[in-house]
RNA sequence: GGCCCCAUCGUCUAGCGGUUAGGACACUGGCCUCUCACGCCGGUAACGCGAGUUCGAUUCUCGCUGGGGUCACCA
C-alpha cells in the first residue's frame, strides 16, 4: 500500500508553530517516500471556524513550501477535503453502528451531565467522572433531541504500537462510551477523523503527542467499522521556555508572527525539524537535506522547551549562507520589509550589490531592511547621536579633505579606494578609524554599517561625494 | 484523582555496556578589526534518586521522585 499522509487543521485561527512542525515531519516523509501530503480541513465546529482561519492555514502552508498534493485549491480524487461537506458519509456511518448495536442515542442533556459532574466533584472531589451509561439501553427515540454514542467496551485493552512511542496499552475499562455525533448533528473529531481517514485512504497518521488520548478512540471506532487502521506517529511536545502548553500567552506562536519578524520559512522550518529529531551533530539544513536525511529512527520521546535566542540563531545562520539563501532569493525576501519601511522599489542592481555587506550582520530580515534602509534614502536618515559624535567642525575639515581625495580617485572599486585612504591617512598622520567614523556617519547616517569601502563601492562616486558635501555643511552649521 | 507518556549541561541535542560524556544556543575570557557584525581560540556548565543485572552502567530491569499530556455535545 502506498504511503498516504495528511494534516487535518482545524481553521480557528492561525497556524501554529507547533502545528507547523507535526505538518513538517509528516510533509518531510511523504517527499522522502513518494508518498501523498493530504490537506483536509476539520471544520465541523462551525462556532470556531472561519473562512479567515482557513485562508491563513493555506497561506502559511503555502508560505513555508509544504505545498500539499491533494486538498482545498488542488482538488483530488477525494473530494471534497473539507468536513463540512462530507455529513452525509459521517451520518450514514453512524447509522450503520446505530443499526449494529455499536452506538446509542443518548438523551441526556449536557446540562444534566454536568450536574451530575459537578454532584460528583461536590462529594469527592478526586472521582472521576464517567459518563454512568444511563441511556445504554433506553428505547430508542430518534426523533427527541440526542446526541450519539459509542458503546465501548469495559473489558481488555485496546493497544497500538506508535513509531515513536513504541507499544501502547490502554485499559478499555478507563474508557467510557464517548460522543460521536453531537445533538445539532455534526460531527465529532474522532469520529470524523476516523471516517474521512479511512474514506481518504490515509495509511500513516503522524501528529502531536496531546493526541495519544485519542489514539484508542479511534482505533476502537476502526475495529466497530471492520477497518484498518493506519500507522501513527506521535511527536514529543514542544513546551513554553517555562515548560507550559504553547500559546499565545507565552509565545510567539503563529506563523505569521514570525514572518512578521523577518524569518525566513526555513530558519522556522530548520528549527522546528531539529526539535525532537536529530542526524547525528548536525544542526542545519537545506529542504532537500531534510528530504533525504529526515527519519524517524531519531525523532525522539522527550518533551522540551521552545527557545527563542536559539530559534534566532538557526534562522540567523539560513540569512547568513548564501547556499542557504541565494542572493537573488535574499534580495525577494527583503523587499517586502523595506515595503514597510517606505522604500517601495528598490533598486535592484544596487540591492543585490548591498547584500553580500549586510547578511552576517542583519540577524533577520526586519534588521536586514533596517541595514539597507541608507543605501536607498536620499539624504540618508541621521543618528543623532552618531552626528553628534562624529559630524563636528574638526571632522568637517578630515571629511572635505578626504573628499577631495576621492574625487581623484582612480578605480571607484572597495579594495583600490581602501588602498588610496589607508595611505593618505598615513601620510597625514591619521589613524584610519579617524577617518572611518566621520566618513561612515556622512555616507549612512549611521556609526555602525557595512565596511566603509564596501559602502563607497555600492554607493558609487557621485552619490558618496554628494554625501560627503552634505555632511561637510552639517558638521559646520553646527 | 483515573489513564497514558517522558527524564544527558540553563536550552536544543550526540551517545545505542567500557568515552577526559561530544556539538550547538545562551553566558563568559581573548584574538581579528575602519564601526557593527561575521569568523577564530579558550572557559563555566549535565547523565534526578535508590535498588538490582553485569567484571563494568549515562546506557538494561524495577521502584521512587520530578515533569508533561489527556480525561468536552473543541480539534
Amino acid at each position: 500500500m502506498s504511503l498516504r499522509m495528511r494534516f487535518a487543521p482545524s481553521p480557528s485561527g492561525s497556524l501554529h508553530i507547533g502545528n507547523v512542525r507535526s505538518t513538517l515531519f509528516t510533509w518531510l516523509w511523504c517527499r522522502s517516500q513518494g508518498g501523498k501530503f493530504i490537506l483536509r480541513v476539520e471544520d465541523t465546529d462551525q462556532e470556531r471556524s472561519s473562512l479567515d482561519s482557513v485562508r491563513a492555514v493555506l497561506d502559511a502552508l503555502r508560505w513555508l513550501g509544504l505545498e500539499w498534493d491533494e486538498g482545498p485549491e488542488v482538488g483530488g480524487p477525494y473530494e471534497p477535503y473539507f468536513q463540512s461537506e462530507r455529513k452525509t458519509l459521517y451520518r450514514e456511518s453512524v447509522e450503520q453502528l446505530i443499526r449494529e448495536g455499536k452506538a446509542y442515542r443518548c438523551y441526556c442533556t449536557k446540562e444534566e451531565l454536568d450536574a451530575q459532574r459537578e454532584a460528583l466533584k461536590a462529594r469527592n472531589p478526586k472521582a472521576n467522572f464517567v459518563y454512568p451509561g444511563t441511556c445504554r439501553d433506553r428505547k430508542d427515540a430518534p426523533d427527541l433531541p440526542h446526541v450519539v454514542r459509542f458503546r465501548s467496551p469495559s473489558e481488555g485493552t485496546t493497544d497500538f504500537t506508535d513509531r515513536v512511542f513504541g507499544h501502547i496499552s490502554t485499559p478499555n475499562s478507563a474508557q467510557q462510551d464517548f460522543v460521536l455525533v453531537r445533538t445539532d448533528g455534526y460531527p465529532l473529531y474522532n469520529l470524523a477523523a476516523t471516517i474521512d481517514d479511512h474514506a481518504m485512504a490515509i495509511s500513516f497518521v503522524a501528529r502531536g503527542r496531546d493526541h495519544i488520548g485519542n489514539t484508542p478512540q479511534q482505533i476502537l471506532l476502526y475495529r466497530a467499522f471492520g477497518w484498518q487502521p493506519p500507522e501513527f506517529a506521535h511527536l514529543p511536545m514542544m513546551l513554553s521556555p517555562k515548560g507550559e502548553k504553547l500559546s499565545k500567552r507565552n509565545a510567539a506562536v503563529s506563523v505569521q508572527d514570525y514572518r512578521d519578524r523577518g524569518y525566513t520559512p526555513m530558519g522556522v522550518l530548520n528549527y522546528l525539524v531539529r526539535f525532537g529529531w536529530s542526524s547525528g551533530d548536525r544542526e542545519i539544513f537545506s529542504r532537500d537535506e531534510l528530504v533525504q536525511l529526515f527519519s524517524w529512527d531519531h525523532v525522539h520521546k522527550a518533551d522540551g522547551k521552545f527557545d527563542e535566542k536559539k530559534f534566532a540563531d538557526v534562522a540567523f545562520e539560513h540569512l547568513k549562507q548564501d547556499r542557504l539563501t541565494p542572493l537573488a532569493e535574499y534580495a525577494e525576501r527583503v523587499k517586502p520589509y523595506l515595503e514597510k519601511r517606505g522604500i517601495p522599489s528598490a533598486d535592484d542592481a544596487r540591492l543585490l550589490a548591498a547584500i553580500p555587506g549586510v547578511r552576517e550582520r542583519a540577524r533577520t530580515l526586519v534588521d536586514a531592511a533596517h541595514d539597507l534602509d541608507f543605501y536607498f534614502r536620499e539624504p540618508p536618515e541621521f543618528d543623532d547621536k552618531a552626528r553628534q559624535k562624529f559630524l563636528t567642525p574638526e571632522s568637517a575639515q578630515t571629511l572635505t579633505a578626504l573628499g577631495e581625495l576621492l574625487r581623484g580617485a582612480g578605480e571607484w572599486i572597495a579594495e583600490a579606494l581602501e588602498n588610496a585612504v589607508k595611505a593618505w591617512a598615513e601620510q597625514r598622520g591619521l589613524a584610519l578609524k579617524d577617518v572611518a567614523q566621520p566618513a561612515r556617519v556622512a555616507l549612512t547616517g549611521r556609526s555602525a554599517s557595512p565596511p566603509l569601502f564596501e559602502v563607497l563601492a555600492v554607493l558609487g562616486r557621485e552619490q558618496s561625494l554628494a554625501r560627503l558635501a552634505r555632511a561637510v555643511e552639517l558638521a559646520q552649521s553646527r
